[in-house]
DNA sequence: CGGTCGATTGAGGTAACTCAAGTGCGGTGG
DNA sequence: CCACCGCACTTGAGTTACCTCAATCGACCG
């Protein structure tokens, strides 16, 4: 089995070199949400069709041949080292296995900028494809498993099992989507909103995936947030305590436990003005 | 050849009867840019692959039996008009041929949030893949004509041509890097190099149509361009007027000149404050 | 000719930004 | 072990860019 683990440490070391903690320190961070049983045992470091579509939340198709195909191999990446980075020659997508990343390009300001935050099932890469080359960089905020898709060994077998090429599309498609859905949240709603939508869709993904949809932690700062969101961190950090002032929420650092996720939802904007107010209303409170 | 008439008005029907001018008068203004010489006689009704793909903007794969296959019916839709309607089965995906459109979707607050600007050479409906349904409408903003590319039909030929299976990845890979790009522009940016970038975008796309890239339409409403922008009408309204102001481009209405592109490229934030410096200039223009 | 709709412009309010000070935690080195 | 330092975060104060509300204007249409 050592060669396995040569193997992945070979190809660990793609981006290694330029993954240095530049921009906006990575923090090393323990690693993902609460619960780590199963993070005993390093993961499986192959996973066959049958799991990568499976992983993708698409019903597996049920064709045996599947289980024929040689599978894919992980690589693991540390937290602060990157996936893929920007200009990169684009050749395969990843496909997160465990952990937690986020997804950055440069403005034309050059600053730097959040696309979005991978974990579990997300694809990684996919606007590499237009033009050959990532035009954005994915940076793994804790230690990450992820498995690695050619795309060229992805296509040849989508064109042999169709089932596969729609999974194909519409994985793709889902980006772009999800994509859509983010640049409505960030016009027109309020600073509270976005990050109440923001919380709740954190939890709802954590849920899915089997952990605490109630209690998490945080594995980005409130900088990314705030870029990922379009606000200051300044904003961010004020509205996490005006939704704790709520009871909405509980905040402490990284820690987030979510009281009233129907409020969160609906949110539209704080009732007059929580955020000057909560001077006075701390004072009333003791 | 009038049956090929007969079915290109069938097909219209298709979201035709939902195309009330609903939601901010669809305006049924003139028709596309400046230069109509080639809009004479009617567009020819079919496309095919070679066509579709050069009009994608890639390049036609030398492959003979391209030819061979059988071509992709056009439909003629008009101003106001949906190409497709939010939550429709999706079983195609439209290339702009000629015309102008808006893709739009409905925020949780239902109010209605532009997309995208889609012209000659776009691809409509990808966001469409995913869930087999649309997440958001494309409607006409001046008469259109569009290439139907029945999805299933399309992904077949990609089976048995691989250049064209690439090609339709990239295709749709390239609508979700623009979608990215859109999102770094609303954030960090401020209203007056949004529209001024707004501006210069168009002016490029116009041009690398092979339009005027210095003095076009605008086929949008102010309103349109501010649920783009994520500014409100009433200040795309004003930047348009400061910067016509700074000599930057000349407007009148839905006509605009552009004067620096240079200048428009690279604005950041205006002066002081040109928007409130407007009235005391005007006077002393006086 | 009035009616409608898009666009312009003004006035005033406010949400969010910027600048800045202060806190708490974690790591490091004496 | 403790002192120091760095960094993420919190919180405050002041500013401003943008929004909202509202009036006016111009074009187009019946």
């Amino acid at each position: 089995m050592s060669y396995l683990r040569d193997m992945i440490n070979a190809t660990t070391e793609t981006c290694r070199d330029r993954s240095e903690p530049s921009i906006a320190g990575q923090l090393q961070t323990p690693i993902a949400p609460h619960n780590e049983s199963s993070c005993d045992q390093p993961p499986s470091p192959w996973s066959d069709l049958r799991e990568v579509c499976g992983l993708l939340n698409f019903k597996v198709p049920n064709q045996l041949h599947l289980a024929d195909e040689q599978p894919f191999q992980h690589t693991l990446i540390k937290a602060g080292q990157h996936a893929h980075c920007i200009g990169q020659q684009f050749d395969m997508l990843y496909l997160v296995h465990a952990g937690f990343l986020k997804t950055v390009t440069i403005s034309d300001h050059g600053q730097e900028v959040v696309l979005r935050f991978p974990m579990k099932g997300d694809l990684l890469g996919v606007d590499g494809i237009y033009s050959q080359h990532h035009p954005s960089a994915a940076v793994a905020l804790s230690d990450c498993d992820l498995i690695m898709l050619p795309f060229q060994k992805l296509t040849s077998l989508g064109r042999r099992i169709t089932e596969l090429e729609n999974i194909i599309y519409q994985a793709i498609s889902r980006d772009l989507v999800r994509g859509q859905l983010l640049t409505c949240s960030l016009n027109g709603l309020t600073a509270e909103a976005k990050v109440a939508r923001f919380l709740v869709s954190l939890a709802d993904r954590y849920g899915q995936l089997g952990y605490s949809s109630k209690s998490f932690n945080l594995q980005m700062t409130r900088q990314e947030i705030g870029s990922y969101l379009g606000l200051s961190l300044e904003t961010v950090s004020r509205t996490l305590s005006a939704l704790s002032l709520l009871n909405l929420i509980d905040v402490r650092r990284r820690t987030v436990d979510i009281i009233n996720a129907a409020g969160l939802k609906t949110l539209r904007r704080l009732p007059p003005s929580y955020l000057s107010a909560r001077s006075s209303m701390r004072k009333q409170l003791h």
